[in-house]
DNA sequence: CTTGACTCTCCATCTACTGGAGGCTGTATA
DNA sequence: TATACAGCCTCCAGTAGATGGAGAGTCAAG
């Protein structure tokens, strides 16, 4: 029987960690002494702990490891635990891979432009949602005023509020502007079987945003960013591009307001 | 002005998450009511928030984020701080790919021998020692009995203590046993100036290690696992084997006692 | 006026330890 | 045998980034 000092010394542990793995059940002591609460360990608990620490380097939680050493486990139940790992593991890796190179096209972009984008853009998950849409070729983009006043009159005559911010769907680019303006509705939404006004399930899919703060004048510079970021980070593009109003309920409009904030999402897939 | 939910909604972070970060700092709503508590945020704030999130996925702390949005942050300390992390992820990778071998490896021996090894292999650094050893040719394992005499005299002589448990260090195998029999001493131990019984710094190193427990008769076992180990995990040998006495000082000895205590390592390094 | 959805603060929990304060215990030396 | 000092004990707090819950106050609609 050797007290915690020397039993750490032999296998490598802090005393601290031992008494941790004591309080935790893991590996207790040989024996305590019941007056001075002193911990003797016996040499014999050192394969013990080594096969806890093999196991920890595999990446296994104390609580596994635990589980693992109750001692009638079944060899199928271990197999599926390292197997569990093994994909958890994979996973991770993939997921540094990721960072790595969000974190290397940070930089290669500071190295260019030798300052912080005025953008940021995150990859986020969008739900799936119900919404009424009025769809058009427009000959410009301020144009589509036209189509808001056919969806809202509709909309306020059914008597169904949005349930969300409205969003214009850019189904192809200028000089052909194929837009349709959306808002999002309950789910249980009545169908008014207007040939102009539709209502139907737009799914969710992940997308690449940013936000734009400031006049639509300027918006063009986010689209860029945006772009540019897609290519230079090896994803493709997914659908059509959603541009999404974040005006508080109360003051939905005007195109040349310096504190209108919209977000632009491209939905997205990694190449 | 908008309340916590909805801002939650259109940023797709959890209400307890806003509630955090406004606790530490990260990101204060634009206004508190000051008797209800309330927070309100304006929708101007999502681009603070955006680029939160964007920097989050680069994998930095929620520390390193409130630094640099600090607003007066040279380039270069952003530059300096990417690089690194940089390195971080890359590290980390490589420590993720190192257990991802170890899971395969363990997997892959559980295929062959459908039970969990008897031996855990753990690799661990050893520190530097000062040692007092005697080494010589021996025609077989045993026949070390001798050398252990020759040291043990000469180090009750000099009335110097042993820091560690002992161990046999063999140079070269069967048939032609090269075994140095060492103790560890205290760093400034004299040297004994004596023909068989030498001083000297043993350098620290990586090593392979598992732990036999039970009669020398049996521990080929744990040398086949251990060597069969570093075999597969892709790791050389480099150095002489160290074979350890982890008896309790009291109790140095009896070769057959099924209560033996032995560490064996190789130092290696990662091929 | 009531109901139900929101929001508030405060506390506890997770992982695997690490550090420190304050107080015993064991051993070596004088 | 007295004393110093290393070693050991328990308890408490803190880490990072949230997450979950209790209990109470607030807001808007019907």
């Amino acid at each position: 029987m050797i007290r915690i000092g020397l039993f750490s010394k032999l296998c490598q542990v802090p005393v601290k960690t031992l008494r941790y793995y004591d309080e935790i059940g893991l590996l207790k002591p040989a024996e305590i002494d019941r007056f001075t609460s002193y911990r003797y360990y016996s040499i014999a608990q050192l394969p013990r702990l080594n096969r806890i620490l093999a196991l920890k380097d595999l990446g296994l939680s104390l609580d596994q490891i635990a589980r693992l050493l109750a001692e009638d486990i079944p060899i199928e139940q271990l197999r599926g635990m390292l197997r569990l790992k093994e994909v958890e593991i994979q996973q991770q890796m993939r997921k540094e891979q990721e960072k790595l190179s969000l974190v290397a096209a940070r930089l290669k972009q500071i190295e260019q432009e030798d300052e912080m984008s005025k953008y940021d853009v995150v990859i986020k998950k969008v739900e799936s949602q119900r919404i009424a849409s009025v769809r058009d070729v427009i000959p410009a983009y301020p144009e589509q005023g036209a189509l808001w006043g056919e969806l809202e009159t509709m909309l306020s005559q059914k008597k169904i509020k949005r349930t969300g911010s409205c969003f214009t769907l850019y189904h192809s680019d200028e000089p052909k502007i194929d837009a349709e303006v959306c808002e999002p509705i309950a789910g249980d939404g009545s169908l008014p079987a207007d040939a102009r006004v539709q209502t139907r399930e737009l799914h969710g899919t992940e997308v690449a945003a940013v936000i734009h703060h400031g006049s639509f004048a300027t918006i063009n510079e986010a689209y860029g960013s945006l772009v540019k970021w897609i290519e230079t980070n090896g994803y493709q593009f997914n659908g059509p591009c959603r541009e999404i109003y974040l005006q508080p309920p109360a003051e939905t409009g005007n195109q040349n307001d310096p504190d209108t904030v919209t977000e632009i999402q491209f939905p997205v897939v990694k190449a």
